[in-house]
DNA sequence: ATTCATTTGTGTCCCCGAGACACCAAACGT
DNA sequence: ACGTTTGGTGTCTCGGGGACACAAATGAAT
């Protein structure tokens, strides 16, 4: 048996007696495709300190409670969304990253499709809004920092996963799914190239039903077929077309 | 302005006085390659609870210290082990995942070269050693799943960055580099596929000396050309060779 | 000194995915 | 019927990835 006496200091280390915890946070980054932009989720503080700045939505993670299931706590009661997509992303602990003292902060990467973003729920309006990621307000703490982290990870998870899928809806064509793609990586794709590797990825199917958006020939509906992500990586994908 | 009284539970909820704090620890997934194998260095817990249990180094936060200067300093202060390269790799939060009460700990990756591994320091022989990652003994809370965590983080990006170089000393043959990554990836590679992927990528270059190793003919030695990892990526690499 | 074992070092061929590129089809509005 | 708009399709070329075999330089053993 080892000793405990040999080391005194290193046993006490670990008792959580000894050392002050600290407030913990999620704060989490929100991405949409609404209107041919890339958008990013912000809620008004209503807290003293930044009062009025917009932030992330997020808050304090309560005793009982995980990680995650506190990010989507805090995403439902401060803007009404539900049911998204979630990762998480990074967390942030320099001491002097939040003004109000020493706070940890777990940033999660969220997805939401454009059909079931609130755009003006339960009347906040002012509290809540779509932000254009080029179009950012000033914002509290290490936001903006977050934000950049949160978009280098959909951009990068783009290429090699599905995770494109989570910002449409059940179905869609194929023009509005390249369209996705092209502005969150703000490029231009070439259409063929995009339809030859969707075709070879098998990663969709046709609905057999049509859509027509007032002009222009009517596009095919197409659905998600679910795949393993795995799967993809082995085939040695490069989604960006 | 906004009236704060219109949802006093929204400006209460991030004042910190409001909800306790957590305690948070760091804890580190340090590999080498030593011996042939993949090791990760574990120590032996000398705190009550686990007591005699092997467990990866790691411990509390303290008040004003970033994350990352803590898993630094309780490697330094478990292992000897200082200069590392170090890297956020994931938090895990769930409330019931140490058995002490609620503690959210933030998962580190670190990589030391095999002649910088403290092999038995500080007469602490007994209380931390490098184990190979195929046999593990028992370990403490959910620390399988974070190695398990850094082992995938260490494989995905000794492909597309220059992560092993890490694992070597300053110089080395391109025997000992091939061999790096067939351990770490625990396959085999082709010889001459790799070596042509290393030109192309104009990663290493010659020192002009020559080791002879016993037996064998004497190998090249070489030294690791500083690249960017950006240019890595855009370059399109995909190292596994 | 010769032989053997061991490790280093090198080039070619084939396949397949990636990117560049242009035209016809189907619907709508006028 | 004509113009406008959006959807839909095939080929060629280039370059990287994987499979593959043999000669060269040394040390050890006899």
């Amino acid at each position: 048996m080892t000793d405990p006496l040999i080391s005194p200091p290193a046993a006490e280390r670990h008792r959580s007696a000894d050392l002050p915890p600290l407030p913990v946070t999620v704060d989490t980054v929100i991405f949409t495709v609404l209107g041919e932009e890339l958008r990013v989720l912000l809620v008004r503080r209503a807290e003293s300190r930044f009062l009025g700045l917009w932030s992330l939505p997020g808050g304090f993670v309560r005793p009982e409670e995980a990680l995650e299931a506190a990010a989507l706590r805090e995403l439902r009661d401060a803007t009404g969304v539900t049911d998204v997509y979630l990762e998480q992303l990074y967390t942030f602990g320099d001491p002097d990253r939040d003004t109000r003292g020493r706070v940890i902060s777990v940033a999660y990467v969220a997805l939401l499709a454009a059909d079931r973003c609130p755009l003006v729920p339960h009347e906040l309006e002012a509290e809540a809004q779509w932000f254009s990621v080029y179009e950012l307000p000033a914002l509290a703490f290490d936001h903006p920092r977050m934000i950049q982290s949160g978009l280098e990870r959909v951009r990068t998870k783009l290429e090699y996963t599905t995770i494109g899928l989570q910002l449409l809806p059940a179905t869609f064509t194929l023009g509005e799914l390249q369209r996705l793609y092209e502005i969150i990586l703000d490029r231009r794709l070439d259409k063929r190239n995009f339809r030859r590797k969707l075709k070879l990825l098998e990663l969709v199917e046709e609905t057999g039903q049509k859509r027509s958006d007032g002009r222009g020939r009517p596009a095919a509906l197409y659905r998600f077929r679910r795949i393993d992500f795995v799967q993809l990586r082995e085939r040695g994908i490069h989604v960006p077309f």
